[in-house]
DNA sequence: ATGGCTCTAACATAGAGA
């Protein structure tokens, strides 16, 4: 089966952009993020119609947001309130193919990496503290489980264009790196990119808008990820990293990654 | 030090992204 994570950066915005990278990479389960839609604004008709019967969306009117959409039935739909708030930031079903997925939308923490001065910093520690919490506490290294999504965190030198220069930038600070270990080890994760992409070439999954031609001169980061523990490593095969939708008209600032299972 | 640019809500700009 083929697992894709996708920040859209607002699904009514970018449905032609959904409708040509479900024909060309085929995903069976598509995860999105930053859907920026009610749950019951949702376009989930339209999504049924590009071949995505089941869909399940948590989302909140103008921000976050995320959905899966599935060739194939899952169940028990659930989410769950994160650091105490209420924001649609979080999703999980369980497949019938036998594990549980969690799709994420980690805060991406404001200008500032300073928790006094910026609460949104605050809140991004302790979203992936919480994240810690509940992967050491749930077990989850014990059972086949991915945890999927924008986690709004480079955590590797080779993760970001110029280490350097954004090291001092929320995103790909120290703390947060730091955090990004501490979650892959409280969990057993296999971080999936990583698994195919050796640690010294460089890999991006997200090019801003505000630099004009980040894209064209490669300055990338990559902050969308896909990790799962180890009784579902068993089953990798492959992983890709769709940049050419970067290209497109109008594009999210964000590409799908995509993971193929045995 | 600040703003680049894009999107939403809702009508002119302000907030959020990272």
């Amino acid at each position: 089966m083929r697992l894709a994570t996708w920040n859209v950066n607002s699904i009514r915005t970018r449905l032609d952009h959904l409708a040509r990278f479900a024909a060309e990479a085929d995903p069976d389960v598509i995860c999105l993020q930053e859907i920026k839609v009610a749950s019951a604004s949702f376009p989930a008709e339209k999504c049924r119609a590009l071949g995505y019967p089941y869909v399940a969306v948590h989302g909140e009117k103008g921000y976050n947001g995320v959905a899966i959409l599935a060739k194939v039935p899952f169940d028990a739909a659930a989410s769950w309130s994160w650091w105490g708030k209420d924001d649609a930031r979080h999703l999980a079903v369980h497949l019938p193919e036998a594990f549980d997925l969690h799709v994420f939308y980690v805060p991406s923490g404001g200008p500032k990496p300073d928790t006094e001065a910026n609460p949104k910093f605050a809140h991004k520690l302790g979203f992936l503290d919480e994240m810690i919490a509940w992967s050491r506490d749930a077990r989850v290294a014990d059972r086949p489980l991915a945890v999927v999504g924008d986690l709004n965190v480079a955590p590797l030198e080779t993760d970001v264009w110029n280490h350097k220069q954004i090291k001092r930038q929320v995103g790909h600070t120290p703390t947060e790196c730091q955090r990004m270990s501490a979650l892959r080890e409280a969990g057993g994760y296999v971080d999936v990119g990583r698994h195919f992409v050796p640690p010294d070439w460089p890999l991006y999954t997200w090019w801003g808008y505000r630099h004009p031609q980040s894209y064209e001169k490669n300055y990338g980061w990559r902050l969308d990820h896909v990790w799962v523990t180890p009784p579902l490593a068993r089953r990798l095969r492959d992983h890709a990293v769709h940049h050419r939708t970067r290209t497109w008209a109008r594009p999210s600032d964000h590409v799908p990654v995509t993971v193929d299972l045995g």
